[in-house]
DNA sequence: CTCTTGTGTCCATGATGCTAAACAGGTTGC
DNA sequence: GCAACCTGTTTAGCATCATGGACACAAGAG
């Protein structure tokens, strides 16, 4: 069938956090145009569709190319980490399946209700953890959760993202990311 | 500034081979629409747009994710194919430039008594090509034999080989093998 | 409660895309 | 010569897109 742009262009909207006027308003265009492509009621011109994507921003090749249907794992369970240590080295590999990963490990500490800011983080490369110790909010692109020990995490880094201290006690995670921005 | 969505989908026409009106027909559109989509005198609607590449067949995300700017060279005059022998072994690269080859294809000139070397050469790959003027003593493994216009040779670049001018004119031969080696 | 501010949707109208057909130029064959 | 067929371009008119604004609903603040 037909290319549903309005679909794609309503999971890239909301990934982004904007509301349709908002990005409106970013993109130069009417917040009515935007409801009428997430509809589908009109199939846009690619002019048009540029300046929406302008507002993101992302490209066309971007645009088109992102599978809508099948979203990379973000979040893994305890269960889903897998083993390649050894007895007394145990390394457990966070999305050992996706491919072409380059990682630096962090060792992250969050006080209770501290946050990594108001502001949602995005930057280039890739980032994954585990939490340790205490409770972590952690927000990527339109969807929160909130991970506790053991569980981890695993996303693109231009997707914005940010880390809240929701528990009492303070937070430990094991992160990784590439490449290196410190 | 903005895509250039007509000069990629002329590119895209051309390279397939098709008039305006061949593809206008293909996708179920006027050839009009071509013209004036290939002129930027408008910005099709993405419907339109993808009527038109599934005419090709091309999907939008290859459609804006192809490189308009460096189009592969596919005419070579003389003066453009890359010399990478010697003296008295002239070989010729085509498409010497190109990235990502698959292919070496050479136009090599022996003078009388040239040849490839004292000691037979041996590379990975097949090889083959067609002498095109004078007389050529090939020898493969342990068989040897002088091939003259019109004549051909196709072998394992692994088995140890050589090339001789036993003419008393240059030797002429278009040959090829791959992967490629220069 | 009202008022404010946010969300997304709907509608009339002007702007633009798209079609059908005519047009102009080039090549082939009679 | 000209007729037939190809090529890409242009134009009048209709269909669709895109806008500006109204509308309905929800969540908070006072």
């Amino acid at each position: 069938m037909s290319i549903d742009v309005g679909a794609r262009l309503r999971r890239v909207r909301l990934i982004y956090g904007l509301s349709q006027r908002e990005l409106a308003r970013r993109a130069g265009v009417t917040n009515g145009l935007i409801s009428l492509i997430e509809q589908n009621r009109v199939s846009p011109s690619v002019g048009s569709l540029k300046k929406v994507l302008d507002g993101v921003p992302m490209s066309l090749a971007e645009f088109f190319t992102i599978n809508v249907d099948e979203a990379p794992q973000i979040f893994y369970g305890d269960d889903e980490l897998v083993e390649i240590g050894s007895d007394d080295v145990s390394l457990r590999l966070v999305a050992a399946q996706r491919p072409a990963r380059q990682l630096t490990i962090l060792r992250e500490r969050y006080a209770p209700g501290a946050a990594t800011g108001d502001d949602a983080l995005s930057h280039r490369g890739e980032e994954g953890g585990v939490v340790v110790r205490g409770r972590i909010e952690l927000t990527v692109g339109g969807t929160t959760r909130v991970l506790g020990p053991g569980e981890a995490y695993y996303f693109s880094s231009t997707i914005p993202h940010r880390f809240r201290n929701v528990g009492r006690e303070p937070c430990e995670i094991i992160s990784a990311s590439a490449p290196p921005t410190f």
